[in-house]
Formats: structure tokens, C-alpha cells, sequence
DNA sequence: CACTATTTGTCCGTATGTATG
DNA sequence: TCATACATACGGACAAATAGT
């Protein structure tokens, strides 16, 4: 299968190599069929020797996505992506599932009091203990999000572990006597560490969607920090723009999908 | 200067191991004089060898961003982000800068009329000719975004190069007569490939956002594919969010900020 | 003031990966 | 494709510095 357990180098030049060429292609940057460029002219541009193209040549042609003949060159065999998995609504502002016939299911990796990290204190604007959850979110099987919320002690203390299980923290918060008011994002790019490396199935020093979420109360006060990411093979953030106004002038306008349903995280 | 012109590793895994640590630091998840993990845990974390973390560690130390002491570990000297640089409203849904004293300009990298790569034949619906063009936009000397727009050779032949680095590109189209109309966005997460690290002054393998924008006209035909890469530590997208409704059900509404001023890119 | 545990600093031989021709 | 020379990574051991007991 192409969409996993692709067999890349072991670490060193090779792989990071290896990932570029994969992501390229699995962008779409190639048409079905295009010869990539010569492995002496990829040699150059990357910095490297031809072995070490070479080497990533064989793992990308083992995992099926391109194929070399001599003389020929290389060519790209599967360069649109089958499944882009999950296509979240931007529309509402908020990652939400949009066509699920599929469900996801979430793993609760880790889930523990700790002191917060600088960000969350930052955020949250306490330095006391926080309780954090680690999940992974999967569709099919296929693991696609790794996520991290921090919650003040205080209002944690109303839920424990098994409620976080069936229970959106939105309600358990709301339960806790909290008013969620309004929320700050932020979305930008990160590279995959180690263990969300292993936990979201991917090569470590992959990139990854990364989205910030704080929420606050009435009181403006932080009640949540969500820290999300994303494999971008498997989620998408989309939205739609109609233009507004006639003149010279750039009005837009989002085109805002239904506000409701279950947050895909 | 902490900024720009780190001295990172040169390829291999030690490169790698920099690049994670670093993106942690300056992402800010650590507390400023916080010790980092003893060398010996972070290399069972990222599974290398203790010297490869003193690699590592080494060129970070010499960015200025931690400091070691024998026997006592090595903490963070400057964790927080001195200058976000720009953070783009996102309640617009475009990226636009808000609170700009600073101006920006752009440089052209290249200039050229080409068979499209696959997606961008994909979204503008021909396999033509199509007018590529590559800027860099910068702040204050600091690149922070690498812009690849593609636009329909029909369209393209009204302008030329000088116009593109005076006029927006939708003025020009709107000399040729199209009437734009609505737009498609996808964000998403890539690796900053060799050309483009250089242009944004980072090392190969570094995390981006991308950004990428389908402009189509009132007939529906793609106008314009804009793919546009930016760095984390210098853009962000941002946005608030407001909650609506009482009830169980999640509703949210982006908070719009006004929809005019000049698209940053 | 020792004593201990921990962590960085330094060295080694060896193995593997990479560059070059 | 191969063989050789070089660069890097590995695992271990040990010393020096630090912080706490």
C-alpha cells in the first residue's frame, strides 16, 4: 500500500533527501509520467553526491512512487494523492470534519499533571499545574492528528481520565461551571519530533500542520490550550473566498459552512 | 544576531537533531532558564548517539540560544521570540498584514512561461503555457515568504515583468479583463526544499507553511495559482473566534476584520 | 566538609555512511 | 557499478564540574 509504512532511509542525508523528493511528489508537483530531473542534476541542487540521490531513488521506487529504467530516467508513477484522507472545513474557522461517512477514533497516549510549558503558562497565564492530555486521532486505521490540551488544575479536577474518553472537553469544562467566550488561533508548520513521529506513523523531521488553539472564558481568563498536529498527506485545512465589492479595492468574503457538528480536532 | 544566519550542521542526522531542538526553542516550549534534558535522555529520545546531540547541541549553543555548564545541564538563554516579525489577520481569511509600520518589498527570483506542474494543470484547468513568476518577499532585509504564482499564458500576455514588480498581480488581471470572483485556499505544511531554503535564508529540511490559492473568475476558469511558503518564525496566520449560541452545540464565528488593505502574501 | 548522583567535557576504536573518480 | 578515501555516527569509558544531601 502507498499511504503507509513507506520504508525510508535510516537517518543521515539520504532520508532527509528522501523526504524532500516525497514530498514533492506527493504535493502533486509532477504530472503522471514526468521524468524528474537527471540524479546528477538532483545531486547538485540538493548538495549531495549522486550515491546519496541514489539512495533515496531506491526507497521512493520501492515505495511504488516512482519507477527508472536506464537511459529512460526516472518517472513518476503515482503522483496525485489517492486519498487526501480528510478534508477539513475552513469555512467555519474551525478544523471540522466535513463528508464523514468514515468515523475516527481517538488513543489516549499519555495523561498526567505537569508544570506547563512556557507557551501554555503563557497562555494560560498561570505557571501552577496543568493536566495534559495526549491523544492521537485515526481514520481508518490511519492515524492523522496528534493532540495536546493543557487545562488549569483547577477546573481539571471536575473530570478525570475516563470522561475524557467519551466526553468532549468542551462539555466537561461547561460541566465544571465555565463559560467558554471566545478563542485565539494560530496555524503554522512544524517538524515531527520523535514520538509524534512514531505516534502519527511518519519519518522523524517530517512536516506537519501545527495549530494552536486557546480558549478563554467571560473573565478572559485561558481555560484550554490545544496544541494540534496535522499530517498534511491526511488533512487538509480549506476554505473558500467570494470577492466582494466592485472597485480596486480586495473584499472577501468566507463562504461559512454550517457552524455545527463535532469538532474533528 | 540570533535571527538569521544560523550555523547549522551540514547534512546528516546531527542537521536533523538541530533542526528539532531549535524548532522547539523558538516555538517557545520551553521556560527561559529551564534546563533541557541531559544529553544522554535526549539522545535515547531521538534515537542517535550522545555525540550527535553535542552536535547539535554545539550549534546551538554558538546561535546563542542555549547555554551549557558542565555538571549542570544545559538551559535555555533566549526561548521567547524577540520579534513574531509579521502576524497576518487571518479573520479575513486571507493573509493580510495588520499592524504594519514596516514595509515589506518583494524580489523577483524568476520569471518565465512554462508547461504547468500537475497541480497547478490541475487547478487552472489547461495544460498551456502558464506565466510563472517567483518573488521573495522580505521585512526589514529578513525574508519571510516565497511566492510561485501561475497564470494563464492567455491571460499573462497583457503584462510583463516590469508590471509585476510595481502592480498587484489582480490589478493586472483585471486590466485583461477578467472579472475575479472567487478563490479556493488550502494551508498545509511542506519542507523547505534547497532553492527555496536559500532564498529564505534557512537550512534545507526546515519546516513551512504553504499556503495555496486557486483564483477563479465568474465562469469558473482558474486565473490564478498562487503557492505561496512562509516561514514560522517570522508569519503567522492568526484569528479569533467567537462563540455563539447557548446550547451544547459548538457554534462558532470568526471575528472579521476589515477586508480591505493590500494582501500581504 | 565530605559524599554522592548527575551532567557536561574529552578521548578512543570501530562501524557505517558519503564523496570521489 | 564498483572500489577507494574521507566524513560522520556510534558506543563506551573516564575526567571535571556542579548541585544537593
Amino acid at each position: 500500500m502507498v499511504g503507509t509504512a513507506r520504508q525510508s532511509p535510516e537517518g543521515g542525508k539520504a532520508q532527509r533527501v528522501y523526504l524532500l523528493l516525497l514530498d514533492d511528489i506527493l504535493r502533486g508537483d509532477h504530472r503522471v509520467g514526468e521524468t524528474l530531473p537527471a540524479e546528477s542534476r538532483l545531486a547538485q541542487l540538493h548538495g549531495v553526491s549522486r550515491v546519496t540521490i541514489r539512495k533515496a531513488m531506491d526507497a521512493l521506487e520501492s515505495d511504488g512512487l516512482v519507477q527508472r529504467r536506464a537511459g529512460a530516467g526516472t518517472i513518476v508513477k503515482s503522483p496525485v494523492q489517492p486519498q487526501p484522507g480528510i478534508a477539513a472545513d475552513f469555512g467555519t474557522l474551525m478544523p471540522q470534519l466535513v463528508q464523514m461517512g468514515q468515523e475516527t477514533s481517538a488513543r489516549l497516549l499519555s495523561f498526567a499533571y505537569v508544570a506547563p510549558p512556557a507557551a501554555v503558562a503563557r497562555a494560560l497565564g498561570t505557571t501552577a499545574l496543568v493536566q495534559r492530555a495526549v491523544r492521537v486521532r485515526s481514520i481508518e486505521g490511519a492515524p492523522f492528528s496528534h493532540l495536546t490540551t493543557h487545562v488549569p488544575e483547577a477546573l481539571a479536577r471536575n473530570f478525570s481520565e475516563p470522561d475524557l474518553a467519551t466526553t468532549p472537553l468542551f462539555r466537561l469544562l461547561e460541566r465544571s461551571g465555565v463559560t467558554v467566550d471566545h478563542a485565539d488561533q494560530t496555524i503554522s508548520a512544524t517538524l515531527a519530533t520523535p514520538d509524534v513521529a512514531e505516534a502519527l506513523d511518519l519519518a522523524s523531521g517530517s512536516a506537519l500542520i501545527a495549530l494552536t488553539r486557546v480558549v478563554y472564558d467571560s473573565n478572559g481568563r485561558g481555560i484550554e490550550h490545544l496544541s494540534a498536529l496535522y499530517r498534511p498527506d491526511r488533512f487538509r485545512l480549506e476554505m473558500s473566498l467570494n470577492r466582494i465589492g466592485e472597485d480596486g479595492a480586495r473584499h472577501w468574503a468566507p463562504v461559512l459552512g454550517p457552524l455545527t457538528q463535532s469538532a474533528a480536532q
